[in-house]
DNA sequence: CTTTTATGTTAGTATAAACTAACTTTCATT
DNA sequence: AATGAAAGTTAGTTTATACTAACATAAAAG
């Protein structure tokens, strides 16, 4: 499979997260995806490694310019593909799981074809 | 990431190899994904625990109906997957690789919904 | 008949990503 | 001040899935 899904998952939560609560931090992801401390821990690390994430003395997460680019690509997809599936009658819990995984799978170029053949058929 | 994308992936790379040629080794497995034929031994034997393929002792491998089940399942999604990709102007490369990844991840519901959706919309 | 090639297996390695367990630090409450 | 909860880290484990290396066997080719 996609070797960022994970990381992709990670920054997704994050914006999501930056957007519900006043401040992010490690425990809150793990609350979030169901993930113990210890896993985000090691994962936050990673992010901040490879400069997507920055973290301050208290803990608190924030999304680089790059790191945020990445989430907001992802959550768009996410928004569109669980609405799209909505639309066609997919229950929502099965819709939103499905956005999940397919979100990070496919290409630039299909989202944007999938995106414009849908609005267009509307 | 999908727990049982690489069985999919050995099981529909057997069933389209089954179309190709007379009988189906473990060699042609390796050689149609461009694994070792360690890996392909080694997965091979899983297939077999699951009985999802049988082997000849003369090595040709065979789906079970279990194995076939799923084999059919997976290699229509990526047909129609593909197809439809290409119909909406993706490059045939993106679109085929696209829907290798995105035939593992989605639900029974949902690729039943976008098949009603694409042939209902044409 | 011996050597080479093809095929398959086994054992051990590597990586990603989760996990448990144990530890530190900090903060709050008694 | 002492205790305990909350948060974070580290070390080591697990699982999946590929890998390399080394070996076994059988068929082909000299």
């Amino acid at each position: 499979m996609n070797y960022n899904e994970s990381a992709e998952n990670y920054l997704e939560t994050i914006l999501i997260l930056s957007r519900r609560l006043p401040v992010v931090r490690s425990v809150d992801v793990a609350t979030e995806l169901n993930f113990k401390k210890s896993s985000v821990s090691v994962a936050m690390k990673h992010l901040r490694e490879k400069e997507q994430i920055t973290v301050t003395d208290a803990g608190f997460i924030y999304l680089t310019d790059t790191g945020r680019e990445i989430a907001e690509m992802i959550y768009e997809r996410h928004e569109f593909l669980t609405n799209w599936l909505i639309s066609l009658s997919v229950p929502a819990k099965i819709a939103a799981e499905d956005a999940c995984r397919m979100e990070h799978v496919i290409s630039r170029e299909s989202f944007d074809a999938i995106k414009r053949y849908v609005h267009g058929g509307q």
